[in-house]
DNA sequence: GTATAATTGTTCGCATACAAAGGAATTGAA
DNA sequence: TTCAATTCCTTTGTATGCGAACAATTATAC
């Protein structure tokens, strides 16, 4: 009782851990013929959502860490996929834009998340999908 | 339709990401006082289930990449967690144990993951907590 | 029995994560 | 207005996470 089939002990914050590994590989995959990571394209989605914000906004809705978003922005800049504009009026702001190539590759980038999506999903019912996903979102919001 | 109540895309990578980020967190919580982190933690429950076992073994059994495996014992060796012990039968292998000082905080260690547990899933009902950990368990085997 | 293949663990390179400290710029309060 | 408190972002340090290349060792094939 309580235990998992190997007889490892019943532990949610694992198997959240080992799907979210699933997961992110799987997206993983579908994104390295882009030469994008998995939080890059979530940077682009997230600017795709509204474009010129900063990273304090940026990291406030998509919950990533400023220190983490930091280094993830400067890459994305080196290659390409947004713009880092200096604010007038405010001097410590970056505001964020995606770029050229990024919005002529957006349909297709955003065509790869659902079949990550999919392909995650694929061995459940659609009422497990929705049940899921309910889950995951009550978790997150708490 | 199908989209987060904030208007962001309905992403379960996104939401799986972020609760086990959440779980991570307060794992990481709960395990600060003992200079643990939440890897080695999983590598000591490996450990005391199975006791002697080589890197390869464990690391199929948690589901972690020999490279990040080995940083991992290299650090718990150093901090006295476990001891690695070079198979006699095998060169290149090493056999893994618990050290007396995780056998001391064993029970207390446990506690602090069944603590973890129970603090991540406390919004849920019993019905719910089952349910998740079934879907959980269903994506990860798949 | 030796050349070849497979296994085990390490190292390197790159990309997260996040705590903590720091620097630059702005805001607010006396 | 001037100095302290805040805010925004960067930097540093530590710990994953994983692909790829490697050295050492063991197993296999012929």
């Amino acid at each position: 009782m309580g235990n998992r089939p190997d007889g490892m002990p019943d532990c949610t914050v694992f198997l959240l851990a080992k799907a979210y590994q699933k997961a992110h590989g799987i997206f993983k995959r579908k994104l390295k013929p882009y030469a994008l990571t998995n939080l890059q394209h979530l940077v682009l989605e997230g600017l795709w959502y509204r474009t010129g914000q900063t990273a304090a906004e940026l990291g406030k809705i998509l919950v990533l860490d400023k220190a983490t978003l930091s280094g993830i922005l400067d890459r994305m800049d080196e290659a390409g996929w947004i713009e880092k504009v200096r604010s007038e009026k405010d001097g410590r702001i970056f505001l964020l834009y995606p770029s050229e190539k990024a919005m002529r590759l957006k349909k297709k980038l955003i065509e790869e998340r659902e079949g990550a999506n999919e392909e995650l999903l694929e061995g459940f019912t659609l009422e497990e999908q929705v049940l899921f996903k309910r889950l995951l979102w009550d978790l997150f919001i708490d």
